[in-house]
RNA sequence: GGAGAGAUGGCUGAGCGGUCGAAAGCGGCGGUCUUGAAAACCGUUAAGGGGGCAACUCCUUCCAGGGUUCGAAUCCCUGUCUCUCCGCCA
């Protein structure tokens, strides 16, 4: 959420930062919602002012056994006023509410303009596009004909866009994610979290998911749960309603889980493989930082995340995401794209984004600095890195056509072979 | 699933329908003392919002939502969560 200040005072500007996100900002509107709520505001605590003065006077008058009876009369005047007024306001004040949740978070003034991911900016390439796999057999090719990747299996015992890994890719798919989690906590200082893999609603939206994206997210209605799109929202979600101390800044956290979308606007898209699942495994960095460091963290969440890509010896690069194709919290995002030899192509398998202080205020994460203020905090949430996207570069660059090599770096996770 | 108890500030915890934004302790901050620190002592310290250039001032908030009342942390109803006991169970 935005601070409702940019609207009281700059609206033109911020109207204008809004529409580089996509989102049309109508400012009449918006200022006679502003304008009437604010009236209706005073009228309430004006009446709530006399309310209160009068019926102490009251409280006053009974115990000196005096007579109230004309307090008593004008309170009930103002009761009457007071609900009507009360209720003009509320209606006003949730619409207002409803309005600001709905609208993004503005980009930072360095990002690239532009419309969608056409207009990303390359920042860096990494790694020599060779691959072993010289026929640029594509995963599914290389898995079914191991004989572990399942999905007609999956398919029939769930829906498509679902997979089933057998034996060996399993045990890849497992170690991936035990060896990213190992390189965050130990070199990259973040503290590992298992976290619910259903959260409420409450915290959904705390992200951001909700209200907007309702559609993209499986939610069990009769248990107002929702299955969660990544562990960004458990893991943000752990510090609403909470002052932290400044010296416990910056909160590094990682966990591995399952993220389910239900990936509602690609259909036709990506239909084929692993590539866009309904259930993805993922390892997810969160960091909760000073607002001073917010620049600095994503630099270093980036970098933590390259370092994973490193250890498994893949091409990548990375872009710097455009206004048009920055994410609804994001502020300033930077994603991975690791090489598919079988697309010839760089495709997206981490995205790290600032989200400055519009998580925060939903969830209302705040610390007290040195001076004793209490500010908002600015959070931070990158993959480091998608599991299953990491295991198809996997196979695609690692696979000579009869086995897939093993980087070392994962060799002590899968049992130590160099070759499977 | 059944029975009972509870939810109060950064934390622990007291609270009679009005004098309660709320005792006390801890913690934080400032000071005295000290070469420095600790201890001790003194002071200070909730959040959110409205109005005002400002000094300041007003409103809201004691789990959430309703209700009773001139007035609710306190009384009533509903919900959520936590704890204890019983049942079931990976």
């Amino acid at each position: 959420m935005l601070d409702i200040q940019l609207f009281r005072h700059n609206i033109e500007e911020t109207a204008a930062l809004l529409l580089k996100k996509g989102y049309q900002l109508d400012i009449d509107k918006f200022n006679q919602i502003e304008q009437t709520r604010k009236s209706l505001q005073n009228e309430q605590q004006a009446l709530q002012a006399s309310r209160n003065k009068l019926s102490k006077e009251v409280g006053d008058l009974k115990r000196n056994k005096q007579d109230a009876n004309s307090h008593l009369e004008e309170l009930n005047i103002i009761s009457e006023n007071l609900k009507n007024v009360t209720d003009q306001f509320n209606s006003i004040y949730e619409e207002q509410k409803q309005l600001l949740s709905e609208m993004p978070n503005i980009a930072s003034k360095d990002v690239p303009n532009g419309k969608d991911e056409h207009d990303n900016i390359e920042v860096k390439k990494h790694g020599e596009i060779n691959p072993l796999n010289k026929e640029s057999l594509d995963h599914v090719k290389i898995g079914e004909s191991l004989g572990l990747y399942l999905s007609e299996e999956a398919t029939k015992i769930a829906q498509s866009r679902f997979i089933v890994l057998k034996d060996k890719l399993a045990r890849i798919h497992r170690g991936l994610a035990q060896m990213m989690l190992d390189i965050h906590v130990n070199e990259h200082g973040y503290t590992e979290y298992y976290v619910p893999q259903l959260v409420n609603l409450k915290a959904m939206y705390g992200t951001g998911q909700l209200p907007k994206f309702s559609d993209d997210q499986f939610i069990l209605n009769d248990d107002n749960l929702a299955l969660i799109p990544t562990a960004e929202v458990p893991l943000t979600n752990l510090v609403s309603d909470k002052i932290l101390k400044a010296d416990e800044l910056p909160l590094k956290m990682v966990s591995h889980s399952a993220c389910f979308r239900r990936e509602a606007g690609s259909y036709g898209r990506d239909t084929r493989g692993m590539i866009r699942q309904h259930q993805f495994d993922k390892v997810e960095m969160v960091q909760i930082v000073d607002p001073l460091n917010g620049l600095d963290a994503l630099n270093e969440m980036v970098s933590h995340a390259e370092n994973i890509l490193k250890a498994l010896d893949l091409p990548y690069r990375v872009v710097e995401l455009c206004t048009g194709d920055l994410g609804f919290s994001a502020f300033k995002t930077y994603d991975l794209e690791v090489w598919l030899p079988s697309q010839k192509t760089y495709r997206e398998i981490s995205s790290c984004s600032l989200c400055t202080d519009f998580q925060a205020r939903r969830i209302k994460a705040r610390y007290k600095n040195k001076a004793g203020d209490t500010n908002l905090v600015y959070t931070l949430n990158g993959s480091g890195v998608a599991v299953g996207r990491a295991m198809i570069a996997l196979l695609e660059n690692h696979y000579d056509g009869k086995h897939i090599h093993i980087p070392s770096a994962l060799r002590p996770y899968v049992g130590g072979k160099d070759v499977i």
